[in-house]
DNA sequence: ATTATCTATAGATCTATAGATAATGC
DNA sequence: ATTATCTATAGATCTATAGATAATGC
């Protein structure tokens, strides 16, 4: 085959691996149904991947990656701390309203298997340095002067990722649960991001 | 075998299940391993339950029944808008304490397997009118009379689900991560009871 | 020669059941 | 007699690999 085409299937096995990784999570999807969905025999998995746990990892490391690049994106210096938070919020919600199904798969990958966290901790470990230290000087800054109520850096953190992966983890169910259109949850989602900011930025104000 | 042992077999192999089911979902629990940690043989399982999906189904409807009975409480009379709402918050983040593994048998199985959303479905039909409407009610009125600034409903419900329940699908990712020891991350538990209740009440704060 | 692809299958699950044996209640 | 328990196994996966065959690049 010329290679074209091997660099084509290669990258279908990948593609077809992502979707359905996405969908149903590790155990769920079986490397006969990638072959399948990638329109190539499910020997071919193993020949490019060698185990259905290497593919789930490159898939896996690809989507933590991005995940982290897109916390750890730089703010603008010139912006007041409220306004760097917002951008914040929002560039996370971005990302999570481009990527839903990636909350699902962490979730579901991470508690079913631990060791698997064990790899991820090594792709964020310039987490903490990179954007939990330098905000967490800002936040203590504005609570000195009174802008802020006090109100921990973890805290904060927290809030913020329940505010915005949970819609996301909780979308399949709550369309089913509801009975709400396609659309209706599109405005919610659209909605939401601005809701998120508001009810952190006023949860943040002084007493 | 006396009547006794019998009815404890059965129990054992419920119990067993609801524990395994909880920590590693459906598809990754066994009939071996359930039977094995009940303390009886594989075709007992199947003997009491038949299938795999039934006892599931047991386990899983049971716990739904006492989630949905936890948000039904019927709250009281006398209490203002702002003080039902704190109860009910708290009410919801103290089932999830007693019970902090069930979202995650929830949003594993509910995204894994939509069939048993429809399950679900039944069993909590008279939510919406049984504390949905109620308390819609409420707060457009609490809007009108400008105490609370202008929220859907269902925003406000996101929003207390997103802060009670994320934290609880998130612990075991979060602990891993942060490294944060047991009893660091039960004061978190602890404090962020209240967290939310703040976050939520001063969401509502009128402009 | 090397790389890609296919067929076939070994070996490891796992669920569900058939059929034998043991215990219990009448 | 009936109910509970066990052993053994059929049948259905599914992953990974061995070995044959076809295509490609030199």
């Amino acid at each position: 085959m010329e290679s074209h085409t091997d660099i084509s299937t290669e990258q279908a096995i990948l593609e077809a691996a992502e979707r359905l990784f996405l969908e149903k999570g590790f155990a769920l999807t079986s490397t006969t149904e990638i072959a399948r969905v990638a329109g190539c025999n499910q020997a071919m998995v193993h020949y490019y991947y060698r185990t259905k746990e290497k593919l789930f990892t490159s898939v896996f490391e690809k989507k933590a990656r991005m995940m982290v690049a897109n916390l750890l994106q730089a703010d603008r210096p010139d912006l007041s701390f409220e306004e760097k938070l917002r951008h914040k919020i929002e560039a996370h919600y971005n990302m999570l309203k481009e990527n839903p199904r990636l909350p699902f798969l962490f979730f579901n990958e991470m508690i079913t298997n631990p060791p698997r966290l064990l790899a991820l901790r090594e792709i964020i470990k310039d987490f903490p340095l990179g954007i939990v230290k330098p905000m967490e000087a800002e936040l203590k800054a504005e609570i000195a002067r009174g802008n802020i109520r006090p109100v921990s850096m973890i805290d904060l953190l927290m809030t913020m990722l329940s505010l915005n992966v949970f819609l996301f983890l909780a979308s399949p169910i709550f369309k089913t649960l509801t009975g709400i259109s396609d659309e209706e949850f599109e405005q919610m989602v659209e909605r939401r991001r601005e809701e998120n900011v508001t009810i952190i930025l006023r949860s943040l104000r002084p007493y």
